[in-house]
Order: C-alpha cells, then sequence, then structure tokens
DNA sequence: GTAACTGCAAAATATTTGCATCCTT
DNA sequence: AAGGATGCAAATATTTTGCAGTTAC
C-alpha cells in the first residue's frame, strides 16, 4: 500500500513530511528511533515536527513502540490488525546486539504465559536480543 | 539477606545512600523509576547520586532495567543467577494499567520461542500489560 | 476559506560531566 | 592516608508547548 493511500485510510492530510517519514518505515527491515529518522530523512524536517508525526501516528495505529531494556524509544510499522486505538501487537521483537537493528517477527506468535492467580492479561511484548540472520 | 551484606558481596563501600536505595527495592514489590526514588528516599539524596547508583547497582547486577513500551525506565531487583555483566532476566514482568505498579513475577517462566532461520536468541523478555491483583 | 500542519522559539525535563569535598576502608 | 562516593554547578540532551505563518482539502 502506498503511503499516501496509508494516510487517507487513517483520515490524516497529506503532506510531505508525513509520507517522508512513512516511507523510512516502509523501506525499513527494522524499527526506527527519533534520531534515525531525522538522520535518514532527505528534506530535514523540524525535530518537533518529527515528534510530532510520531505521536500521531502512533495514535491513528500506523506504528506502535516497542519496549526496549535501554531507554531509547522504538517504532516499527503496525500490521492491518491494528486499529485505532486497539493494538494487536502480538509479536515479537528481535533486536541484534551486533547491528542494533531491531526486526518484528510478525511470523512468530507468542505462547500464551499462565499468569499467577489475579492477573488479567491484556497485552503482552516479547523481546528477544542475540544476533540476527545478517550478522552471523 | 540485608542490603548492607549484597553491598559487600559485590565489593561496594557500604554508604547511606546505597543502603537506602537497596533497602527501596528490597521493600518494594514493584520496579521503581528515577523518580520513585527521589520521592521515596527520606533522606534526600542528590539526583545525580541516585543516577550513579542505580548505574553502579546495574553494572553490578544488582537490578536490571525493564523494557517499558513508554520511554520510562523502570528497575528491579535481581535474582541470584544474576551475576556481573551477564544477566539471567529470563522471567515475567507484569505492568498494571491501573495501578502503574510493575511487578517481577518470577514465578512465571518464559515458553521457548522459536525464532525464524538464521536468529539466535542470547536474552529474552516479555512484559505483559493488563490488570494486577490489588486493582480489580 | 477553514482547519489542520509546520517551523521557530522557548520552556520544561531528563541525563551527563567536572570538580572540590567528604566518607569508607 | 588513599581511593572512592557524594553534592553542587553547569553542560547536554530530550521532549513539550505556544504561537504565527503556511498548506491541504
Amino acid at each position: 500500500m502506498a503511503t499516501t493511500d496509508i494516510l487517507k485510510h487513517n483520515g490524516l492530510s497529506i503532506t510531505e513530511s508525513r509520507k517522508q517519514i512513512l516511507e523510512l518505515f516502509v523501506n525499513s527491515k527494522g524499527a526506527l528511533a527519533h534520531a534515525d529518522i531525522e538522520k535518514r530523512s532527505s528534506a530535514a524536517f523540524d525535530r518537533v515536527t518529527i515528534y510530532r508525526t510520531l505521536q500521531t501516528f502512533v495514535e491513528k495505529g500506523i506504528i506502535h513502540t516497542i519496549p526496549t531494556v535501554d531507554n531509547s524509544v522504538l517504532y516499527a510499522l503496525c500490521k492491518d490488525e491494528c486499529k485505532e486505538g486497539h493494538h494487536h501487537d502480538n509479536h515479537v521483537h528481535f533486536i541484534c546486539d551486533n547491528c542494533i537493528t531491531t526486526y518484528c517477527l510478525d511470523s512468530v506468535t507468542i505462547p500464551p504465559v499462565s499468569l499467577p492467580e489475579g492477573f488479567i492479561k491484556k497485552q503482552s511484548d516479547v523481546v528477544i536480543s542475540g544476533i540476527c540472520r545478517n550478522c552471523r
């Protein structure tokens, strides 16, 4: 799906920054941090615009944040099942210790985890670190 | 184990701030953020001291960071299996959407996840969010 | 034309570093 | 006494907010 279509689908107006930033996500295999976007976008968007664009994309369910053990904030494209306000991010994230790329392993399903009495699960995230395909 | 012993075990000198901050972790059911420590410590430690103490504890394997989807950084006590430089954090973290407490569910083991060809797993973290025991 | 988006400036927050002083061993 | 830990000041880095100008529809 073209970036313009994705934006339209979500009721967002089509702007250069949104198209380009979304393009970055579509073309990237891994997740992106705010800093990556700042570097990679050809046009120099304002830092603030990037913050706001990312926030908008998260709200609309176009991208989602990935939990990381260090304090960095990573974003990656959501799959179609994601809808506004309700994420369906039941997929595994893999962070390569070597090249630092973060992959969304959509093909890997999270096995059910049984919680202790009284805990009600809403969402689960699995982050696995190690060495990726390309770095072996 | 008393806090002083833990510190000795790790070759750290015994200071008021270290004892008190470690005490907070021992007494806390959930994980703590930098801000929590700043608030809860009776003596008012310098913000910088807290940063440095947490960093030292992480290096020594006394506490570990917990991955979170928002950008916050959380810390929790490590179990005995954790050794300096090599963490064994194969346990599930549970974040309550209501009271924001983060639990280390040591009793819950992470089921094995099969990765695609070429990916080598080193460590895995599972973060589950929902409603905790106390908030139902 | 109107509502929404962007960029700039600046405020608010969070984190790191240097250095002099104080405390632990 | 010596090395390490702390506190203060200040430098950096990160994120948020307000507002005026611009752009999409």
